[in-house]
RNA sequence: GCCCCGAUAGCUCAGCUGGAUAGAGCAACUGCCUUCUAAGCAGUAGGUCAUGGGUUCGAAUCCCGUUCGGGGUACCA
């Protein structure tokens, strides 16, 4: 049992025996001693003092004493003010140590073939543009939250809805019939995604232009809008797509694989994959037959004009439209077929979209819509809601051009932990493979760390001017005390220093700090299911960088492989090995690489 | 207009379901590479937790008002 368990259920007694209270678990309040106070484990004893009628110090010394004689663990205690602060021994620190060190997985459940399914849909791009910094951490997000909802014990499928039809590829197909005389991102030495973006850019240009003129010949912007030669010919081209033109829907395949060789690129350098990835244009068609059905089941109504609507005002939310008047689908129809799809292909229990919060709306309404339908996951969706991505001169915009490119922003992050590395003359013993490896580990932990450290419900802010630290509070510092620990181990084997010989042999005491990073260590298995619940790999980032610390600020200036010291080194060594594995398993859940030496 | 979210050090962020004196990193300044890796360690300085009320033994944390910022709001995705 838990000391914490125990400790509570005891103090449970102590209040029935003492002062005849039934005190319920939400009254018994245990935290961890603040750093500076001695103790290990704090009572909270202000909830008594009515019910023992006596002052908070007398309450808790009471209650010090029946701990220290009921639970062997409680060494001893003090009280300051209401706070009874318990001293837990030695020994029970230094047993956590060697259960963690000697679980295989420790902090970490294994899903069974009966766990619970959920499917995290994440990534979700348009084909028209590449990846910029808020896919980045839309794709993070997605995947960390992924691993840490198997490493509590679920079956994860990632998915990945790719939105490939519609009038933004059309643009983009539009502007390489006109102006791109043939070529391809091979001939042009481009990367495939950023080659149709360009021309997505392109034809905007274009139909800026075209705006500008009728405009300038009278007609309003809307109008102008409506009635631009590009944009005409863009809907033409969706129109002859839906209609099966060979032509067209030959040029869509290509200039969609094209941006698929770069995406998978992408993917690749960040390291997050999917288990099975969806189509919008194999998939839209469902969400219109559902919205059919719906009209005739009475859910939905059709105007006049043939747009189909759906009332949601009982619900709280507004009419929403889910097919225009001509017929043709929008946002919302897509991602009904694609859930009925997804739940006809995997016996889901839940379902997780991991999709920014400016679509917070959106997904009520395909919560209850979804309902509606019939379908009795959809009230259990969950909306996982990040923050955006915002530079200092606000939000990113891919038509001003203030976009941060995911490739090119890792290519220089790549760059700069090259120059680094080697002005610290860091990896010279290595091969440049093995070097060259070691610095995209260490500039994706970087940036990793950077996006994920960050609650991921807040908005966060990017600055382009100050490049992505690799000092102090970051990836890198972690995945160096990882090294370091390595660094330890490795010359304690050449002492022949073994480990699992080394356990048995402990000392009675430990140093303060010691205990301090033993109780971290041990408090790993409760980050892993806090961050799963509250769906925040921030929770893992910052524990790890807690603990990285606090190993590096105790071990920085105290030697681990002293000679003639056995007890006390051979804990030291174990506790470091741990350290080691924790932090491998926590960065791990982030997507983060450790490298064995940097 | 209506709805949702946010505001903590110069900057970027922590602060768990209310608990002890508000926590890091960056930037600035001071020390430390004959000691297991200096991507490090030790230290100095920096705060009216936007603001005004309320709840309570106790509020950065919960409730209400105000200001500022962000997002959404019926044929974009």
């Amino acid at each position: 049992m838990k000391i914490e368990e125990k400790i509570s259920q005891t103090v449970a007694g102590a209040l029935k025996e003492l002062y005849n209270l039934e005190a319920s678990d939400q009254m018994i309040q245990l935290q961890n001693t603040r750093k500076d106070f001695s103790g290990d484990i704090t009572l909270v004893v202000f909830p008594f003092t009515r019910f023992s009628k006596k002052s908070p110090e007398i309450t808790a010394t009471e209650l010090g004493e029946f701990l220290k004689n009921e639970v062997e663990e409680v060494e001893d205690f003090n009280v300051v003010k209401g706070f009874l602060n318990l001293e837990i021994n030695s020994r029970y620190w230094i047993r956590n140590l060697q259960e963690a060190w000697s679980e295989e997985l420790f902090g970490v459940t294994i899903p069974d073939e009966n766990a619970e399914l959920i499917m995290v849909e994440y990534s979700s791009p348009n084909t028209n543009k590449p990846l910029h910094l808020g896919h980045i951490r839309n794709n993070l997000l997605g995947y960390s939250i992924a691993e840490i909802l198997k490493a509590n014990g679920y079956q994860v499928v990632k998915t990945n809805i790719v939105n490939d039809r519609g009038i933004h590829i059309c643009k983009s197909m539009l502007a390489w019939q006109k102006w791109a005389k043939g070529e391809t991102p091979e001939s042009a030495g481009k990367k495939g995604d950023h080659f149709v973006g360009e021309l997505y850019v392109e034809f905007n240009n274009h139909y800026k232009e075209e705006i500008n003129e009728l405009m300038a010949k009278g007609l309003s912007r809307k109008e102008a809008e409506e009635q631009a030669p590009s944009i005409r010919e863009a809907r033409d081209l969706l129109l002859k797509w839906e209609n099966g033109d060979e032509e067209v829907v030959k040029l869509w395949q290509t200039m969609n694989n094209w941006v698929y060789e770069g995406f998978d690129s992408t993917y690749k350098k960040m390291g997050v994959d999917f288990d099975k990835i969806y189509y919008e244009s194999e998939t839209y068609l469902t969400g219109k037959e559902e919205v059919i059905r719906g009209i005739k089941e009475g859910i939905f109504e059709q105007r006049n004009d043939g747009s189909v609507w759906v009332d949601l005002t009982a619900d709280g939310l507004d009419n929403k439209l889910l097919l225009r008047s001509d017929g043709t689908s929008v946002y919302i129809t897509q991602d009904i077929g694609t859930a009925k799809m997804r739940f006809k292909d995997y016996e889901i229990d839940k379902m997780i979209y991991v999709v920014g919060n400016e679509q917070n709306y959106h997904f009520q309404v395909l919560s209850v819509i979804l309902d509606k339908l019939g379908y009795n996951w959809g009230k259990g969706l969950y909306h996982f809601s990040y923050g955006m991505v915002e530079l200092p001169g606000g939000k990113m915009k891919s038509r001003e051009g203030t976009v941060v490119d995911a490739d090119d922003l890792i290519a220089e992050m790549i760059q700069v932990a090259r120059n680094m590395a080697q002005e610290l003359g860091k990896l010279d013993a290595l091969s440049s493979e093995e070097a060259e490896r070691t610095y995209e580990m260490i500039a994706l932990g970087a940036l990793k760390y950077f996006i994920l450290k960050v609650d991921p419900k807040k908005n966060m802010l990017f600055n382009p001017l100050e490049s992505i630290d690799f000092n102090g509070n970051t990836g890198p510092f972690i995945q160096y005390t990882h090294a370091r620990i390595q660094s330890v181990l490795r010359k304690a084997a050449e002492k022949s220093l073994s480990l699992k010989a080394t356990l048995p042999k402990f000392p009675a005491q430990i140093s303060v700090k010691e205990k301090e990073l033993l109780k971290r260590v041990a408090q790993f298995p409760e980050v892993v299911k806090e961050a799963g619940v509250n769906y925040s790999p921030a929770v893992i980032a910052n524990y790890c960088y807690e603990l990285g610390k606090e190993y590096n600020q105790f071990y920085h200036d105290h030697p681990i492989l002293a000679e003639n010291d056995d007890p006390t080194r051979d804990l030291r060594l174990l506790l470091s090995a741990t350290v080691g594995k924790v932090i491998k398993t926590g960065m791990k859940l982030l997507g983060i690489d450790v490298p064995e030496r940097m």
